[in-house]
DNA sequence: GTCTATATAGGGATAGAC
DNA sequence: GTCTATCCCTATATAGAC
């Protein structure tokens, strides 16, 4: 392997354990025994690095927000779309963890994470119009404005929740948080649902949870 | 005023502004024109001018979050509660915007943090409940839990939301932003409460938006 | 209470040898 | 490509005079 990519690899790892504004480019030379001068070979700055990963979260969740097929989505289409967004942002967590932070340091970046925001709207909108012109969903326009807004909220800051809340007392795997993410989400949809597609949905959150 | 009180002032206002990472005990004291010898007679470290400053928010918060009343709540009552909780975020909103990065560097506020999050959670439980057995909402007991969950998360990060879309092309003023909060966790809430709730919930919303 | 001066430490980043 | 050595800068925090 490459000492580029093994540098971008331990950044991506150090960063989600510990978060970015901790870790040090000594830190990640350091873990790769390597020189800190080596590292500034390969990279420009620490702000270099970020966004490499960036650049790579930002394909993998491009590839993840996608609606391919043109027929009216289904339970079990929502199901694997929102696991395909939750595992994607747990691997790049870090970037959650000090958002603000981050995106305060670098215009560009801001400017594409603020575009994946858009799209998580816009993808949540055009699923529940399809959704409601197929007539499954009972909900006004306006009910899928607000509903669009608050599924992107909780796909975006779930974890964090779930990281303060986490106890050490009451400890969860990894993936018992991004399923529980993804229950949470579908629960904001349920309600709108109507009968049948709304029990299917139910069956689909119990089995997932188990 | 004292000088310790316009050193937490202060603070709390370059925090707001520009973020806690980014303001320094140097910064703090310039801007009030006090030496930097002069803020560390008053506080031990930075981490001490943050701690107080959590106190004040946690003792308003605690406040806001109280349920006073033992009759069931009413729609207008939601909205007073919501919209006191947001005012309180907003006041105190440097501490969400690098929450995991302050509160990975003090214990203690952790918990205390949390137990604000819990509080948040179970406060939302008891109105829901309380909704459900005055038969205004229809609800099972696990529609509630997630419901709960999902009031807390929004609640928590909705300004950190608005603060990643909102671009200097499209200003709206604070107050906006809270307002915009409060429906967006009165349209979690909408769906489960019937007919007339509903109608009325839907009328304080429009109002509120204008 | 407040100031000036300063110690200490750490992070980001570069130069130049190998 | 990689290392060693080092520079610069900034942030936290303290000492001691006034």
């Amino acid at each position: 392997m490459k000492t580029r990519d093994r540098i971008l690899q331990t950044s991506l790892q150090l960063f989600n354990e510990h978060g970015e504004p901790r870790i040090t480019t000594n830190h990640i030379a350091d873990e790769l025994d390597i020189s800190p001068g080596n590292l500034y070979y390969h990279f420009r700055n620490k702000d270099d690095i970020i966004w490499l990963l960036f650049q790579q979260f930002e394909r993998q969740m491009d590839a993840a927000l996608q609606v391919p097929e043109r027929r009216v989505p289904n339970m079990e289409d929502m199901w694997l779309y929102l696991h395909l967004a939750f595992e994607n942002i747990w691997e790049y967590r870090f970037f959650y963890r000090d958002l603000d932070n981050i995106l305060s340091r670098n215009k560009k970046l801001r400017t594409h994470f603020r575009r994946i925001i858009e799209r998580k709207v816009n993808t949540a909108t055009a699923i529940c119009t399809g959704l409601a012109e197929a007539g499954i969903m009972n909900a006004t326009h306006d009910d899928i404005a607000a509903l669009a807004r608050n599924i992107a909220v909780i796909a975006t800051y779930w974890l964090n929740f779930q990281s303060i809340r986490a106890s050490a007392a009451n400890p969860r795997n990894d993936s018992d948080h991004l399923a529980l993410g993804v229950y949470q989400v579908l629960s904001l949809v349920a309600p709108f649902l109507k009968g049948e597609a709304r029990e299917l949905l139910q069956q689909i959150s119990r089995e997932y949870l188990k």
